[in-house]
DNA sequence: GGAATAGTGTCTATTAGACAGTATGGG
DNA sequence: CCCATACTGTCTAATAGACACTATTCC
């Protein structure tokens, strides 16, 4: 016979955040059913017997979300394993963080309301109510998503496939809470090799003079690291 | 009733690292039993009911290890639940890593012989055997310790209480597999408002001109980071 | 032209890294 | 004395940050 010291369930909560209007959102749904009914709360599925955790993960956000494969990217942030933060069984959560371009209208703001893309910042400091521990999760997600845009260049997946060096210095503002200074940016990011490909194409979305257009290139690692101002 | 869509057994899994004569080296228990009988294997248990996994984590380093409590740096690595992991049941494993600046004889090289400190290097190029995915576990650990020792000041968990430069840097030396210049080094630690703090004693325990003995301060994140040769 | 944003040039203060040279113990 | 290690000083190349200036679109 095989010893069972303590049984769990396995849950993937993901983080969805994206950028609406350069302001930092988060993907949260409203719990139809108790315990929390009423509240906000992350998407998240428990995880099957024949995957792992990253797996269920993905197939949360592509099933559930209608975020398209590919066009994310997903990343582990952190497991919570307290005894009683779920009221109902024990409950192991692993974390992901989701970063987005856009999240398809479906998702979130449709006709069922229960899903909306709220602003971080209105999540961490209180005013949206959270059930069970991701106000947590939220808030460790927000500083490791924060430690990785300093370390690595998965700032452009909150942008489309081609972006603007002001696009992504958006990014870097909003997640961060600081101002950058646009002409070191400029000079910075288009100078470490393999982050921003040119694609030789322009665009005058953002106003003014038209704007190189960038794919990202083959680098992951910032070294040195950005710094936040 | 509760669905139950997976169960999982959880598991704290420990990676505990030291140097032994300025070599990295990580502690390992012979398994007696299969499944890997015979092989190799990190220190770890089940998650009780009542605990979380860095409870269990921290516990099982007190109370397996020996190494006394407050003498260690343990932190979370990453998650482990790919379903096959262990042959017997599914279990998904909390890796840590601990820092220890010694390990007590009676837990590594007592005459049991069933423990004992084994060179990284040995482990993670395949010239001692290790069971389950535990030499994937090593390496996460080893690479996650070594993006710590950039950011942070964990570096002097390694070391006793009151320690010397020189012994700061075999540390960085030995994790990172590099060598340091040993006068911009010595500049460099010292010149960091909070990392170190001279105690005003001297040692030539490391032979030649007697070195200022320091204790660590309050800084725990190191901006700009140290940067590996 | 005016407004807006894109992008380049230049200066300065800081610093990582290389390396010379001095200090202080043990043998 | 020699040898080892500790520590300080100095130079250089690179760079983060501040900010002036030019470029190119839309209105």
């Amino acid at each position: 016979m095989t010893f069972y010291p303590s049984l769990a369930n396995l849950a993937a909560d993901i983080a969805v955040f994206t950028l609406v209007e350069a302001e930092l959102r988060v993907l949260l749904i409203r719990r139809a059913n108790p315990p929390f009914q009423g509240m906000w709360a992350l998407p998240g599925g428990f995880v099957e017997p024949h995957e792992d955790a990253h797996s269920a993960a993905r197939h949360e956000l592509t099933e559930e979300t209608g975020i398209p494969e590919g066009s994310f990217h997903l990343e582990f942030v952190a497991a919570y394993t307290a005894p009683g933060r779920d009221p109902r069984n024990r409950v192991a959560s692993f974390a992901y963080m989701a970063l987005v371009p856009q999240v398809p209208p479906t998702a979130a703001g449709g006709d069922a309301a229960d899903a909306a893309l709220l602003p971080v910042a209105g999540v961490l400091d209180g005013t949206v109510p959270v059930g069970f521990d991701h106000r947590t999760i939220i808030g460790d997600a927000l500083e490791h998503a924060r430690d990785r845009l300093e370390n690595t260049t998965i700032a452009a997946a909150f942008c489309p496939p081609e972006f603007t060096v002001t696009e992504l210095r958006r990014v870097y503002e909003a997640v961060w809470g600081t101002r950058l200074d646009m002409r070191n940016f400029h000079r910075k990011v288009t100078g470490i090799e393999g982050f921003l490909e040119p694609t030789g194409r322009k665009t005058t979305r953002d106003g003014g003079r038209p704007a190189e257009l960038y794919r990202t290139g083959e680098a992951t690692r910032l070294r040195p690291p950005m710094y936040r101002g």
